[in-house]
DNA sequence: CATGAATGAGTGTTCATTCAT
DNA sequence: AATGAATGAACACTCATTCAT
């Protein structure tokens, strides 16, 4: 009878901490961060934390994995049998990256993966396979999907592609995050910027 | 006497400091960095590092600084006077980028920045000041040139092109430290592939 | 249903800290005194004072404030209504605050604040505002309450009449704290002496 | 030839360094004081202190050491051979106290000999035998030149009298440290009060 | 004699983690 | 499950002392 709810209730709460625990962890960084922070900001004690999670760095991987992996599961829905032209689909990802990531707050998950990634190779081979990995792969796909429909030219060498093409949209989650207060950034007209540069590229030859 | 000795001897001090602190930093990250550590790879003992900086924070900050200031002498001293097409200094620059910064330790510092930047003010305005504001304007002007000089196509809202543009190095910088151990990157091979795009793109018209 | 032992046990917890911190600190001086023995002393660990007291600083002026209060409250409460003569109350005060000062722990207190006094602006603040500021007042109402009643001398420019008259009883509390094992000192002889001669002047006239 | 010169100027080194110490010690206390204060105070280096004292403990108690000497050699010097009355001997040697310890800067040894002496049994031991116990003494010697003379009453068990009657003026000298900023006291005042009990006391009888 | 750069033991304070309630 | 008092290892920073110059 209870069950259900009781499993509601603990996910809940699992939730409730990697809120907190992103929050805290963005603000601070992961060294700076204390456990105390956390749990005042999700409103629990101290010791509360220990029951979902083994330590601080189970608490970061914990935080990190919830939140990586419905984005993913997003994107590929929504790729799932799209049928109109490879330069709309390639739009339509590069959209849903700044949509979903740059300007949300899981541009924040970006930055601790850079800044924290070295010492928790856990975190960053979950971030490379969730993430990169697949995203490359995605973005390879509608590539060569254009270049079969004709839309965009044969490139040779095209391995870095996929990185090189949306490199600016990861700049510029960083720049938010780090120099926005020094000179703020307008996702919207820099997203505007980038996609004419990657499609002006990809149907240009000489 | 021992007045230029004395001179030398403190400045390479202070050099052995800041290149220890570099290495442990770049490894350890800030939080994690122990002060003994930072002694320890510069054969120093734990004192000594206070008769050249007053605090931990001073010591990252100082480094940065100590390490940011050539590279961009270095930058703008090999810009000067140069004579040849704009597509020639735009792979110049791009190339300089890649080898003074993305294939040095200098990599190891623009991770830094993102990664403790938000926590130390003084180095992200710093690291904004020196690099990204110098760095943007000098892509600029190089754009500019070749708009000018009709080599490349002129562009609208061209505001975002140098951060957009170079986007791809910073990241490839990141990924040698974060994801190298995941799957190793081909720098040269990344450097052409991003270089082709840059020039394509400028040259391209609709 | 915890609260009213929480509360015991918490005030319980401070006192002992604050009388672990009388004895190290007495025993070793503020500067020397070190905060593990701090603990040992009360048998805690280190971190535990630091639920207690911010700092060292203030568990030292804790330990003062803690300790001089109550000590007020008596000697103020034992004076209320009494009704005999002038000399005997005298005398009672005198007694007073030989048993619970000089003869007391609070010796080391007043030497303590006598030590640290200078650096400690807050303590030195409390003892006067408490200690020697209230004594005096005491002292000088039995002492015109003689007056008044004729068992005492008038005297002139008797401003200072309280601080010296009573500075043997602290003098005594200091020797016991510094020389006693050069010459020991035996305080209730001194006492007698000291009352002698406080009760023989008061009521000498030329 | 320079043998007479180098001592003086060992001499004088020595005492420049003793005047920066009394008043570091002074002014921070023991343990916070810091051999580089002391140096700073003194204008020379820290290593120098160390060719004149082995330690920091030495500086102190060679510090104590120098500032007593003189004062006793004056006071017995001033006494030997008074004729007077043994009243006026007394208030001159109590007015010798007020002047040059009460109201010269060695009122802070006597107060740094309180708050350290514990922690510095040679230095207790050294004020105990230079001050306290030639003092007494020299009180004693007249007080009871005053019974023999007539002018004063004779006491019995007038073990404590000399320090009973002497308090005062160590106490003035401790306030003078430790409270003036809140109650500043006026010594020369305080000094004919203490004076008058002292001599009325004396020449009293019942 | 004098210097001051260098040392490294020592200490106040923090905070992840545990566990009795 | 939840709490929060208690722990103690860890670390930044200080400063008495040394010694090469």
């Amino acid at each position: 009878m209870t069950a259900p709810q009781a499993v509601t209730r603990k996910q809940q709460r699992r939730q409730d901490l990697t809120d907190a625990a992103l929050r805290v962890f963005a603000d601070r960084g992961f060294g700076a961060a204390r456990m105390e922070d956390v749990a005042e900001a999700a409103e629990v004690s101290k010791g509360t934390i220990y029951l979902y999670f083994d330590s601080k760095q189970a608490l970061f991987q914990g935080m990190v994995e919830d939140r990586l992996l419905p984005v993913f599961e997003a994107a590929e829905a929504q790729m799932q049998g799209f049928e109109g032209s490879a330069e709309t689909l390639l739009r339509r990802q590069m959209a849903f990256f700044y949509d979903r990531v740059v300007k949300s707050d899981l541009r924040k998950i970006m930055r601790l993966v850079v800044g924290e990634g070295p010492h928790f190779p856990e975190v960053a081979e979950l971030y490379y396979r969730l993430v990169l990995s697949r995203g490359q792969a995605m973005f390879r796909r509608t590539i060569e999907l254009g270049v079969v429909r004709g839309e965009f030219r044969m490139r040779d060498a095209a391995d870095h592609l996929p990185l090189v093409l949306m490199s600016p949209a990861v700049m510029s989650g960083m720049w938010k995050e780090v120099f926005d207060g020094l000179r703020p950034l307008d996702v919207d007209a820099y997203a505007r910027s980038h996609m004419e540069v990657v499609v002006a590229f990809l149907k240009s030859g000489e």
